[in-house]
DNA sequence: TTGTAAGCGTTATCAG
DNA sequence: CTGATAACGCTTACAA
């Protein structure tokens, strides 16, 4: 019924182990005896039980990656980076989200564990350091995905969003504003805290004073995003000049309550976005953003993942911490244009 | 150094076949010798080797996806769905991306093939029926998601895009509106040819004559969506009254092309999209939108696979075909608002 | 260059 | 209830 190596050595009138040998591209084979197990394989319709390969020894050719959240623009950019590297090395890639809950997260690890998949990418660590700590001692190779290893010298690529704040608020800054309403996520991300610090320095380097009335916190919901900056912007005084947006979502949803607060963008009010959504450039007006290379962290973690699953035991592997910049998008939301010829 | 059923079993005093049984939960152990395997695997950190369970007969407990594109906000929604139904279930997913290439496909299929999955879920079918009748001679169970099967009997979950364009039309011709501009992407796509039936059909049910005029091609670029509406809009005469945008991107770029022509919406124009993004509801204006439940297509056809993997050999199954009704989703860029007081 | 045989870690069969 | 022992399909010394 099912074909396996024994079969096809047979077919191709040679043992088990060169049957394997062949099958297995090496050079201690003769041209003969490869073609005639080849042949044998193909007309047979062989495929490898990789559960066998790797119960004897080779690599599972899987890597693990466990996060919050595939169905978020930002992860699922960052998964398909994860997975384009992998597919281009003959891996496959087993995705576990989290939703953040610490008990699912260490399912997870589990699962991958008996699974033994050759490595893992990491963005949620929920439940503390000590998963991680496991991963080291059972010697499974791992790259954190934005995140970083507190304590331990791990491998890491993030995106810096402590230059992209700065790069928002600088623009901003030079183009005359001094009161920045800045809305964030939840106080205690660690994202969120870098972005603050990028802010404060911006606002130091122009001399300009930090107010922490003009930073909001807006938890993970839209709608509070709307509603508390649209309240904020009716009550704050003197009223701020621009607005950072946490991502282009939110932002959307501030280009709405500025709107409904009769406020014109961007003569009355500018606003900045981060992560450069595709609707960015179609929202009225298009929408200034800080662009982090998502995608690309996801790739180069991968690939740093796979240069360590092919580092010799015996040399010393130097961790990799990767920290990739972002850009600044400038459009229309930030910059008021230049006033026409009738209007002079 | 690898803790195997071998190492708990002697620490544990009972037989290898006795430590199995007792790590497999079954029933025909004592409680005494249940406990001291139990414990003895805790205190060594032992992980079961899912390769060796699976090479002894067991269910690999991996299930495979093959889809287009998990990054766009349609498909990663449906992952989202299949992963969650797998998880719960004690079971993962491998994702397999094509981009809509067949070598890819190929590829997807052969090495999931190799990892002996237990069963697919499949949205991506660009190489034709061969890898599908592969799998159902292998007797291996698949279930396709958002594609149905021609000419094969098979199981599949998929939405009714035919009664979202209804629901969309028949909403705007309500409304009064008889020039409907109805956006859609390549012309060959199953799902496009289903919604442009369930337009023709809500025409005919309001005896509008349908113009292929207003029937607009824009491939899978946003930059077009744009760029064919705003050059639609500005040529036919008599201007369409109404748009019926591919899905939500595209829509925030039908607004913003209208809103170049200094058309109102929905005061001059109205405005309909698809998927119902997050968005939506904080475009200007809100965005009417036809509701897909791609979440639930994925976490249903995950359920259904997993229901064929349970089902008893002898028993005979019959294919099950379902298809999930979208809902209409109405907001302000569908309806011109009832005149205020001051306005009368 | 080829073949024999010993694992890899589990589960299942079957006899106690 | 328990314990040998034979698979499962493949790789890899080791020997020829």
């Amino acid at each position: 019924m099912i074909v396996t190596i024994r079969d096809i050595a047979k077919r191709a009138a040679v043992s088990v182990s060169t049957a394997s040998r062949a099958l297995n591209k090496r050079s201690d084979v003769s041209r003969d005896a490869r073609q005639r197990v080849l042949a044998a394989a193909r007309e047979m319709n062989y495929s490898v039980n990789l559960h066998a390969r790797a119960l004897a020894g080779a690599a599972s050719k899987t890597i693990g990656f466990i996060l919050y959240d595939s169905s978020s623009a930002f992860h699922s950019a960052m998964t398909r980076g994860v997975e384009d590297a992998a597919a281009a090395r003959g891996y496959s890639m087993i995705v576990c989200n989290t939703g953040g809950a610490p008990d699912i997260e260490l399912r997870a690890h589990k699962m991958l564990r008996e699974k033994r998949v050759d490595g893992l990418l990491i963005n949620s660590v929920q439940s503390g350091a000590s998963p991680l700590q496991r991963l080291v001692d059972d010697g499974v190779p791992f790259v954190l995905l934005n995140r970083r290893a507190d304590g331990m010298t791990l491998d890491y690529v993030t995106v810096s969003y402590q230059k992209g704040a700065y790069l928002a608020a600088t623009h901003l800054l030079a183009l005359g504003h001094r009161r920045i309403l800045v809305q964030l996520a939840q106080e205690a991300h660690p994202p969120v805290q870098d972005r603050l610090r990028g802010h404060q320095r911006a606002l130091a380097e122009h001399n300009v004073p930090f107010d922490p009335a003009l930073v909001i916190y807006c938890g993970d919901q839209q709608e509070t995003a709307y509603s508390r900056v649209r309240a904020a912007m009716s009550v704050i005084r003197p009223t701020p000049t621009a607005v950072l947006a946490y991502n282009d979502l939110w932002a959307t949803a501030v280009l709405k309550a500025l709107h409904d607060l009769a406020l014109r963008v961007p003569d009355d009010v500018a606003v900045l976005g981060h992560n450069d959504n595709v609707i960015a450039p179609y929202l009225i007006p298009p929408l200034s953003s800080v662009s982090y290379p998502v995608y690309e962290m996801g790739r180069l973690g991968a690939e740093i993942l796979f240069r360590k699953l092919a580092w010799p035991d015996d040399q010393p592997w130097s961790p990799q911490a990767v920290t990739l910049d972002p850009t600044l998008i400038v459009r229309a939301s930030s910059v008021v244009p230049a006033p026409i010829a009738a209007a002079q």
